[in-house]
DNA sequence: CTGTTAGCGCCTTCAA
DNA sequence: TTGAAGGCGCTAACAG
């Protein structure tokens, strides 16, 4: 009825294609499954039926019994910048080993366990969260139902599920390194979100360095989320008590750059004179002239290659142990700190 | 076997939870079903059997014959920070109507065409395609399928498919304004990809509007993508030249941004003072202080808002012909642009 | 309003 | 290797 591939009207499924190659159903089934024993010659005939059909075969009754090919991303904080290239980089990795990506945003009315529950009506083939843990109750959950789990950026005591994260102690180390070697003396740590383990061990390495190297004189405030309205916000109360840091490290870029500009703007405080900063994760926004900041690199794309692995390793082979995974993080000196002579 | 939800170790099922009722299975698939004839008592036996044996649909079983409630994004630019809060809001929205976005990034290898078909295989209700016009051959085979799409953010002439976007000439009109009203005189205009509607629309808008307005000192250069380097290397390029603007209209924000930090660090020269700027968009960025730009915004809350509710609307009722909606600008006018005096 | 039954499109035993 | 047949979990006629 028009050009080029035969625009069938009606649904062309199994049948259709098997009908056309004079052949079974069970035929044309195998010839769309890679692992499934067929003759070359016979998927060949199929195939080529198939491509005059123009037939695909159809994802939602396949997953039924089998396979899905849906991948559930669960996020939790779509406002933060760092996100948008890592669920770029989930995408893409998941798309090259032919799944599709469900994406569920965690940020309203709805809580991680209801995200999961859903998830699992998809019948998902794997489950990434980004930045958030698991209660017990889903971790058994998801091992009931063979659903393998791989959680984002986040790092907990036990290891019934696997975890790829940054070294975020040793960045909070490096951060404090930094400061020290560039010859500040009363550094301060604005935290993020409290309780969030990747702020809690930012702050503890940080805290725990100045302490190792003999600096006395720091101090910690609380952010209260990682934005940058709260990196300013954080700032300006900062200024306001008595002891006024000269540097300031804070728990990720989004609110140093908040901080910056308190900083400039509100303080009238030259950087990296007057105060030092660094952050943490290097997001697009770092390396702006505008801000030029000084941060603990988190490997980003490392980090979504191990989670992608991790997670089709386990669905390839369910039975597999959780594998946790840390990698390092890599220090990046711009012009929000003095220079190391 | 365990506390609190009777964990049931096999498939729990419509059978399950019809025999656990004393029903039929028709009955717990109608209880599952808001608009399916049953009555009130029958469902609410339903409903606490399927809670006691914590049942849930498989969404996939049901996509099978009737909807999959799943709905189709096609990102075609991740890098943008522009559209972070945009997927954010689409995937909220599409939440709240009990659908699931089945997110696809068409940056990489994958073209539009290959990113259709793909979603057609896992039934997609509705399909968003963010910044990317459809190909003809496509608009049919969707209406052959009867999937509603929904463009958003561009405009094409022809109306076979439902489109939502902002008044992009009358944005570029606005930046005319502003521009000619804080007294510049020398305006150029930084377009982003070549032949995007979008860049064409607020150039044509910009240009049109200055000569209305009697101003023939005018320039414009190509940017080529919607970037920050874009934006930052078109800036340093339209310095080489003879005709050196006294302000600079960029296709959008990120661009401006790039372009701004070129004039600063790189050409030293003052903004507004030198040179004023104006943006398309009004990302996050636009308004920090490091920034501080002046921008015409896209009301891009309403956007989504339009795009959800067309799409919802013809998923409703696939007979309804696609209409296109052009939601206005709105100019912010900030540190980046002289006073109005 | 409710139950029975026949598919939806595909995969996967089971024989051949 | 191939084909026939029986599900997968759910929905949608069709009867009652």
């Amino acid at each position: 009825m028009t050009v080029g591939k035969p625009e069938v009207e009606g649904k062309v499924t199994v049948v259709e294609v098997a009908k056309a190659a004079g052949v079974s159903v069970s035929a044309v089934s195998r010839a769309f499954n890679p692992n499934a024993s067929i003759s070359e010659k016979l998927r060949k005939k199929v195939l080529a039926a198939a491509e005059t059909l123009n037939y695909k075969p159809n994802r939602l009754a396949r997953g039924i019994k089998s396979r899905s090919s849906l991948i559930g991303i669960l996020v939790t904080d779509f406002n933060n910048p760092f996100y948008m290239p890592v669920l770029s980089a989930f995408t893409t990795e998941i798309q090259k080993r032919n799944c599709h990506s469900l994406l569920i945003n965690v940020d309203g009315d709805m809580d991680i366990s209801e995200a999961v529950e859903l998830v699992m009506e998809y019948n998902v083939d794997g489950l990434i969260i980004t930045s958030a843990s698991l209660p017990k109750e889903l971790v058994e959950a998801c091992r009931v139902k063979k659903t393998p789990v791989t959680i984002f950026g986040r790092t907990s005591s036990d290891n019934s599920v696997t975890e790829i994260s940054c070294d975020n102690i040793a960045a909070g180390q490096m951060a404090a390194d930094m400061v020290l070697n560039a010859g500040y003396v009363r550094p301060a740590f604005v935290g993020g979100p409290v309780g969030t383990t990747a702020s809690l061990d930012r702050q503890r390495g940080f805290v725990g360095q100045l302490l190792a190297r003999g600096c006395q004189t720091w101090q910690v405030v609380e952010g209260g989320e990682f934005s940058y309205t709260a990196g300013f916000e954080a700032t300006l109360r900062l200024y306001r008590g008595s002891e006024c840091p000269d540097a300031i490290f804070f728990a990720d870029d989004i609110m140093a750059c908040g901080g910056m500009d308190a900083i400039r703007q509100e303080l009238g405080l030259h950087i990296p004179d007057d105060v030092g900063i660094v952050g943490v994760d290097d997001i697009q926004l770092a390396s702006t002239k505008a801000y030029d900041l000084s941060t603990i690199r988190q490997p980003y794309l490392e980090m979504v290659q191990a989670t992608i692995n991790a997670l089709f390793e386990r669905i390839a082979n369910p039975e597999m142990s959780p594998q946790s995974v840390t990698l390092p993080c890599e220090a990046v000196s711009r012009g929000s700190l003095k220079p190391v002579n």
